[in-house]
DNA sequence: CGAGTGAATGTTAGCGCAATCAATTTGTAT
DNA sequence: ATACAAATTGATTGCGCTAACATTCACTCG
């Protein structure tokens, strides 16, 4: 049988069983195999067994990339994000897979790093694979980034992000609006010395924007602003809070992210600042620890899970349609303040 | 020009320019526009500048699915983890891509959400796209999978995990270990009545049992066990830790992970009980934000960084070799234990 | 100056599969 | 039985690229 497999191969092969060496065991046309593995309401009963009996006796495991390449359909979907070792990405990722597994694509993980630069490097590849589709973080592209992805005609979702121009589809939030909800929130609060503890990526500057914003639309609150590298880490929050507290008197610390703000509540305990009393504390993202912490930590709520889920679906809306087209529609799935115990 | 891209293509084609629209443009053969995209150092200076300017001119985007048919190298490594919605197996991923992306490789994600017939179905479709890798969490595979891994003849890294007989290439360390001398370590400092929290996986579980031998060993101690389900979170480990506080006069409560531990300590401070004083804290990982809290937690540190960067370095190593052959080699990376402000 | 060498480029022939259309078999109505 | 439609199967071709081998060219050396 072996020898059977194996006779009359030419050296590029990789010597393990095709769809022919299956057609021939089962006594059918390797088309047959093919309908019989991927269309099987197209063959019937009795060759369908033959071929899955077939496929056991040699060990056929399909090879996707000649599939991809005859059908031009790849089953890959590429999901580009700034990091996994963030809760809330981490979140998006869960989503997405488990939403497009099911359906029978597989995803290729793409990092960007929080930088237009590693995006565009990453898409260069990702697109050589030819997706079938692309959730892609964000929507502040370079130019040619935005440029391949126009001429690339794959379905593709902006997520995290709102913006008047998307490429394609797009479901996020508006950073600008939460800076400014926040502020408006722990001015009506009372709270007049604020401390922002900001991670240097685009969109957390886009909610300190934002935030800045709205105190000056009410006329009220002072602030001093601290910036920390990616990815955001407890120890980070730690420290610049210990900073901030050092060198100014604040009210309340508001932190681009709930991982941050657990760093400056344990600065506070360690220091034994009464948590709202003394300092309040504002996080973001609303992770799954936000709300068991002690005090429970306020924060800004965003719906990872449905952010993920609704751009999965809406890819695979539009990677079931048989011709491309663009649909130009913005999703905004909006945020929530939630009012814990530390403001 | 784009009369000239189109005309005479069959239907089957996808419309975008290929290596011989390319050609064309560049006045070269095919082959040599392969050859200066692939390994420049084969074309001359002149001839490489012709084919950059085509390859702008035309837009090209290389198909990689195609290269990876007619070479049988598809630069692709699949990375299965249980979740990326733990901060350890999200910095093995970060890591794993922090090293393989340089090299020119990308990555097939599949979550494995901790079962092994998760596994075995995403393992098959895994393998349908022939990568060049494979990086795997864990040891214990149904017969099936492991009998796929043995055929499949592709480089593999099992991690996370120790084993007699390892596939191909194992970084891990000992559950059994860590359970047992995070016994050993607790009773030397005093403490006899525990409360174990875990979650209900399989190396949770492993670590569980060490700890357990290690009483037993020692003839001392009594414990409480709970299991949680997947993923740990902080909400998990308050809510075990209240039931258990709740039903037992304990010591200590030792966790399966850190974020378990942190809501441990949650609900240890919410009580107003003194840790370590009344009850003692341990987690499992050395997360970020284990060193940062306040306490700051004592735990068991596992290096995830050194896990993932030893095994994309091993696989590197064993891509880059032409010819196929097993390597049966296990490295045990350890692991220590912290003992920080909760024990 | 002709043979020999190495660098650069070209030609041919698949890689393994599925789209497409052709052929065959089966079932159904008359 | 006959005509026709539907279900099932088969043969051919090409997806876009690279391995392998062939050829050309410039240059060196006895």
């Amino acid at each position: 049988m072996d020898d059977s497999r194996t006779r009359g191969r030419s050296s590029r092969s990789t010597g393990s069983a095709r769809l022919t060496d299956v057609a021939r065991v089962a006594g059918v046309a390797p088309m047959t195999v093919s309908r019989a593995l991927n269309r099987p309401e197209l063959v019937s009963e009795s060759t369908r067994l033959r071929v899955q009996r077939a496929v056991l006796e040699t060990g056929y495991v399909p090879n996707r990339v000649a599939g991809a390449l005859a059908s031009s359909r790849s089953r890959l979907v590429a999901l580009l994000v700034p990091t996994v070792a963030h809760s809330l990405f981490a979140e998006v990722v869960q989503t997405v897979m488990g939403v497009l597994a099911p359906q029978g694509y597989q995803v290729l993980l793409g990092l960007t790093g929080y930088t237009p630069e590693q995006e565009e490097t990453i898409l260069e590849t990702v697109l050589s694979r030819r997706p079938d589709g692309i959730v892609l973080t964000g929507c502040c592209h370079s130019a040619l980034t935005r440029q391949r992805l126009l001429s690339a005609k794959v379905p593709l979702v902006e997520i995290w992000d709102m913006s008047d121009d998307p490429v394609d589809m797009l479901v996020g939030f508006s950073h600008e609006a939460v800076g400014r909800a926040v502020a408006e929130h722990l001015l009506a609060r009372g709270y007049r010395r604020f401390g922002l503890i900001s991670a240097d990526d685009s969109r957390g500057r886009r909610r300190v924007a934002g935030f800045v914003a709205g105190l000056e639309s009410a006329g009220k609150g002072t602030y001093q602003l601290r910036e920390v590298g990616t990815p955001s880490s407890m120890p980070w929050g730690r420290d610049m809070g210990a900073e901030l507290l050092d060198s100014h008197s604040l009210d309340a610390i508001v932190c681009s992210s709930d991982i941050l703000a657990l760093g400056v509540l344990a600065e506070a305990q360690s220091r034994g600042l009464a948590v709202p009393d003394r300092l309040a504390i504002m996080g973001f993202g609303d992770s799954s620890y936000a709300g068991a912490s002690f005090p429970a930590l306020s924060t800004v709520r965003i719906d990872g899970a449905a952010i993920g889920l609704r751009a999965a679906e809406h890819l695979l809306q539009r990677m079931a349609q048989p011709t491309f087209e663009r649909a130009g529609r913005s999703q905004d799935v909006g945020f929530e303040i939630i009012d814990r115990d530390t403001t």
